[in-house]
DNA sequence: GTCATTGCAAACGCTTTGCATCTGT
DNA sequence: ACAGATGCAAAGCGTTTGCAATGAC
């Protein structure tokens, strides 16, 4: 019933930490070939992947081609806008998504919100 | 450049017209399935559905699970709020949502946007 | 020593495409 | 008749999974 076991494999540290140093977000493909010196599996990295997104340390959305791109999240609520052709990205804080979520979920007898918000767009740069 | 010229073919209007009755998005598998009695190809239904995509006359997004899901443009725009435990879904309008998007999207010189918001709470029976 | 993790290859599911046939105009 | 549209089957592509080998603890 507790967290289950994670072991601190070669792997699992060299993907994190190149998640560290990227800002933007990576496909799990472009991640297998940028850490090809580090001689993880594409198995491997989709799997963790699939584990840190499960574990909130990633945030992750699917791109227009269907390929699902990751990025390491900040600790703080956000919610993104997304470019639809580029896929680049813009955190940003929205205290009325927060009241809106809270005064909705309470008018339908609902308690304990959270909420999700996505805001897709064409960038200037791909307009 | 002139459009290029779509023939009125049965498979076509059959799949405008399914459409036409339906207020959700719908992937193109489930189409196919639900219209069945129709006899149209598989692929037939992918290329009506993209090349309606391309004249703008469907939204389109991808679901998480990579699959892309589509909507004739009008149909009513809502959100939803979600129970996490029994999935119990109440639809609802959010004109706030609406012009935060715009503003917020048009404030970092974003255009043409659109906005996914998802509520998640626990409802009354299920707390 | 045990059991989670890895890596490969095969399997998957959605979507696209090649090509011969059909059909709207 | 001709060019676009269709349908099937095969190919593409990102992702997942079975399984034997490996390695963290």
């Amino acid at each position: 019933m507790s967290a289950p076991t994670k072991r601190n494999t070669r792997q699992r540290t060299a993907i994190i930490d190149f998640l560290k140093t990227r800002k933007e977000f990576i496909s799990a493909k472009e991640l297998y070939s940028e850490m090809e010196d580090s001689k993880v599996g594409l198995s491997t990295i989709y799997r963790a992947l699939s584990d840190l997104v499960n574990d909130g340390d990633l945030d992750v959305f699917i791109d227009n081609d269907g390929e699902s791109r990751f990025r390491l999240c900040g600790s703080h609520h956000h919610h993104h806008l997304l470019c639809r052709k580029c896929g680049k990205s813009v955190e940003f804080q929205a205290p009325e998504a927060e009241a809106l979520a809270e005064r909705l979920g309470a008018s339908e007898g609902f308690s304990e919100m959270e909420h999700r918000l996505e805001i897709i767009g064409t960038c200037q740069e791909c307009a």
